[in-house]
DNA sequence: TCCTTTCCATACGGTATCGTATGGAAAGGA
DNA sequence: TCCTTTCCATACGATACCGTATGGAAAGGA
């Protein structure tokens, strides 16, 4: 063997099934395929697939919060430039790992437990953003909700192959919009 | 047989299947035990699942465009009536089957078409009663793509059991934003 | 060298579905 | 009555996965 490998390589594996096809996806058989490796070394690593689904939303929670947020402050900028930063960097190139998940969710208690902390995460953060514009707690927040709410509805409705349509226009418009009547 | 089935009552359950867990879920033995019936007799009345899945998707939007907006314009009212009629009969009861089809839409090309045909329908609508509250047309449409967004957005967020966030008071709090600076 | 640990290949048994094949029952003519 | 059409039951063959069982190869001690 030339470089045995360890769960990561499944989990990185499996991340990439689920982005790409869903959680109906994440089938241990056609991974082993990916990897070119036989199910003997997945059930080596995990005690079953489940045991591989919670790993893969352990993995998307880590890179979709802590990490996320204190990157976006390390850039610094200004509260725009820090929401664009936050959604640039928490959605994936095009968003479709955030997608399967919350599709994942409406069907799984702990995939909805993960989406949702997630999700209050960075809406907390967006208001806190909208409040250092000079926005009231309430007002900021229930802008946050609103930006927050867009976004994931224009990701949702867009990122798809044949659709793409300018996220960037469209934040700016939402941002404008959200930001005008202070 | 004390009633034979047509084509009718195996597209009802299929729709019934689909909004409960999403196409994955769409299996005509399910289908068939949940109406007590055989496979014999789906595969009397369709070619394959493919075509039932045709089918679900030309039903979808057979109840989704044309009659939706009649029927809201049927009742008339303001236009802020009008948007929110517009979009409690558009989301069925929960939003489900709209969010299976999305679901759907991302890995389909047929429901991706069908899913693209009955937004883009919304959204000149919602620009059209934007219109109606005064907004020029660019404004008006780019404040409905907004607030359609916003809507999707909140649907794919909320409409789980456990979460439900009284979707009325966003609709309320999201069109009141929309409409303040005219 | 011999034993142990680590990691993977292979072969099985089991379940869920698909789509097909085939036969039968009910109902309506002819 | 006999034939035909409509609609459904049942049995099959085939595929995709799951999880288990078992054996072997590589590597590192002892």
């Amino acid at each position: 063997m030339s470089k045995p490998l360890g769960k990561q390589e499944w989990i990185g594996a499996g991340l990439k099934a689920l982005a790409a096809g869903g959680v109906e996806a994440v089938r241990v058989e056609k991974i082993a395929q990916a990897l070119q490796i036989t199910k003997g070394s997945f059930y080596w690593h995990f005690a079953d697939r489940g045991t591989l689904l919670e790993a893969l939303l352990d993995a998307w929670k880590a890179r979709s919060t802590g990490d996320v947020i204190a990157e976006v402050e390390k850039r610094g900028g200004d509260a725009r430039t820090r929401l664009r930063a936050l959604f640039s960097i928490t959605f994936d190139s095009d968003g479709r790992l955030d997608r399967a998940i919350r599709e994942w969710a409406g069907k799984d208690a702990l995939a909805l437990a993960a989406q949702e902390q997630i999700d209050s995460r960075r809406i907390s953060y967006v208001a806190a953003l909208f409040g250092e514009l000079g926005f009231a707690p309430a007002e900021a927040k229930a802008r946050a909700r609103f930006a927050y709410h867009a976004l994931i509805g224009q990701f949702t409705l867009a990122s798809r192959a044949g659709t793409r349509q300018k996220p960037n226009e469209e934040f700016e418009a939402i941002f404008a919009m959200l930001t005008r009547n202070r």
